[in-house]
RNA sequence: GGCGCUAUCGUCUAAGGGUUAGGACGAAGCCCUCUCAAGGCUUAAAUACGGGUUCGAAUCCCGUUAGCGCUACCA
């Protein structure tokens, strides 16, 4: 049975990258029919905060996605000790009471490597019982393997078969002096637990992994698969940090910036991985379909944004090529929250509104061009721009539109073919170009001089206030 | 410093011994056109460096350099 999971740590706001780690697995996990669980790793008390847990699950809201369990590793906390214990109790970890480094001190001595504290580590199960029962603090170490060449290993989905010497592993905590579980015993404790088969994770992780095998392996588990993920970077290089690079790194950044979430899920899905056929442009399920461990490469993926542009012009392509051809009953309803939120009066009507919605969504690029560009359809309070009124300003414009708004008024037909007709036998009849008169009347019922085919300006903006229109200029 | 990972146009990437090194975004130009988009066509733009192996290397090996990650009682 197939379980994957996401395991953010509650300590910011969801970041790009760990979003794309979700997705990931959510397309694993969908794609084979298996178990998406969350995983809120929360061990760290003093860093989590609620605001960072909200913005957690509004952004995974957001993006649309599912899961099918959950969990909160704080109220497990009794699991990942009763398993640090376990690994001790079978002699393969120790109590180390070497007193905690203080901030500042160097880290470690400069000869050699940090892997251990002999005396600590060789000390007699005794002598550790009575210092322990004596109240004296201590932190347990799992106890690596230190025999001559001892290799930790594993198969990586993605960066195939990896290898170590135990001697370049440290004898790493698994519980804290304050009885706390580590991260690594914690997330191999819960892995474990909760059974999860396939560990779907951020590069910065593979080097751990060494870590997690040899606690999987003392506790007699069976080690799951991996698959690290290449790391998604800052234009200058850096990892993407909320410090250095700012709100870029949230996924709150896009879902302001207007993207709709097939966009951005789309977009996220193509740094570090493709579906081989150069298709770019794809929908959810078109990408469930093709995923797969093969399509991830290795290297890690640059978001291309700028101090002027925080989007990622890529991202932006996509989620025009999203807002034009995803089916309108699925973007009306975030268009009319977007103009409600802006205050802008939209029909009651479904059916009418998606139908405006269809027509002038092809020019536009993000949601709130609806709440910027499109008033002129929705309400009768708009701005006219001075290139607009050049267009009217033209030599027998504003009475020809005037004639075509009377000619108009006598039909009931509104189809844009018959408006076209009338508008081209006007301009006929009058030895004008139709021009005149197509860009007259866009400039007369939008105020803008761009938009959509004059014939469909008509009909989005509608029978009654289009005569209106024509009759006051 | 030690260990690990990585290295193709500005960016995302394809090509896992034989290609004029392909596609996409972005840029430039042209076409189409009722405006603006879209769309179509075209152009510029890349195998980090040095050694091997081979008839032949972006591709395999070694080294160098660079970047990133881990090296915490953070995750």
């Amino acid at each position: 049975m197939l379980r994957v999971r996401f395991a953010p740590s509650p300590t910011g706001y969801l970041h790009i990258g760990s979003a794309r780690t979700f997705i990931f697995n959510w397309l694993y996990a969908r794609k084979e029919k298996g178990t998406m669980i969350l995983r809120i790793d929360d061990t760290d008390v003093e860093r989590n905060t609620e605001a960072s847990m909200q913005s957690i699950f509004d952004g995974l809201k957001w993006l649309g996605l599912d899961w099918d369990e959950q969990y909160a590793q704080s109220e497990r906390i009794d699991l990942h000790r009763k398993l640090a214990w376990e690994i001790f109790e079978k002699g393969r970890a120790y109590r180390d009471f070497t007193p905690m480094q203080s901030a500042g001190e160097e880290p470690e001595p400069a000869a050699g490597q940090w892997l251990f504290h002999a005396e600590m580590r060789d000390l007699s199960r005794e002598e550790s019982d009575r210092r322990a029962a004596a109240g004296e603090p201590f932190v347990l170490r799992f106890r690596v393997p230190r025999e001559q060449n001892h290799w930790v290993g594993f198969k990586d989905l993605v960066y195939r078969k990896q290898a170590k010497k135990a001697d370049d592993i440290e004898d790493f905590a698994l519980l804290r002096s304050n009885g706390l579980p580590t991260y690594h015993m914690a997330s191999c404790a819960d892995d474990l637990d909760i059974r999860i088969s396939h560990v779907i994770r951020g590069q910065d992780h593979l080097s751990n992994t060494f870590k997690h095998v040899l606690i999987f392996e003392a506790l007699g588990g069976p080690v799951p698969e991996f698959a690290h993920l290449p790391l998604l970077i800052a234009p200058d290089g850096a990892k993407l940090s909320k410090r250095k690079h700012g709100p870029v790194v949230s996924v709150t950044t896009y879902r302001d910036a207007g993207f709709v979430a097939e966009a951005y899920v789309n977009f996220l899905c193509l740094l570090g991985w493709n579906p081989k056929n150069n298709q770019e442009f794809m929908q959810v399920d078109e990408i469930t379909e093709k995923f797969s461990f093969e399509g991830i490469n290795r290297s890690n993926a640059t978001v291309n944004f700028s101090d002027e542009d925080a989007i990622d012009p890529k991202a932006m392509w996509l989620n025009t090529q999203h807002l034009r051809s995803m089916p309108v009953e699925r973007l009306a309803p975030r268009v009319r929250e977007t103009m409600e939120r802006a205050g802008i009066p939209v029909p009651e009507d479904e059916a009418r509104f998606a139908e405006i919605v269809d027509i002038i969504r092809s020019r536009y690029q993000v949601l709130g061009d609806f709440a910027e560009k499109a008033q002129a359809y929705f309400s009768d309070s708009y701005e006219t721009t001075t290139e607009a009124l050049e267009k009217l300003d033209q030599p027998q414009a504003r009475e020809l539109l005037r004639e075509m708004g009377r000619r108009l008024a006598e039909t009931d037909d509104f189809s844009e073919a018959h408006i076209e007709a009338i508008l081209r036998a006007v301009a006929e009849e009058n030895g004008v170009k139709a021009g005149l008169l197509i860009n007259g009347s866009r400039a007369a019922l939008t105020g803008q001089t761009v938009g959509p085919s004059a014939f469909a300006v008509f009909t989005a903006v509608g029978r009654q206030r289009s005569l209106q229109r024509l009759a006051a200029l």
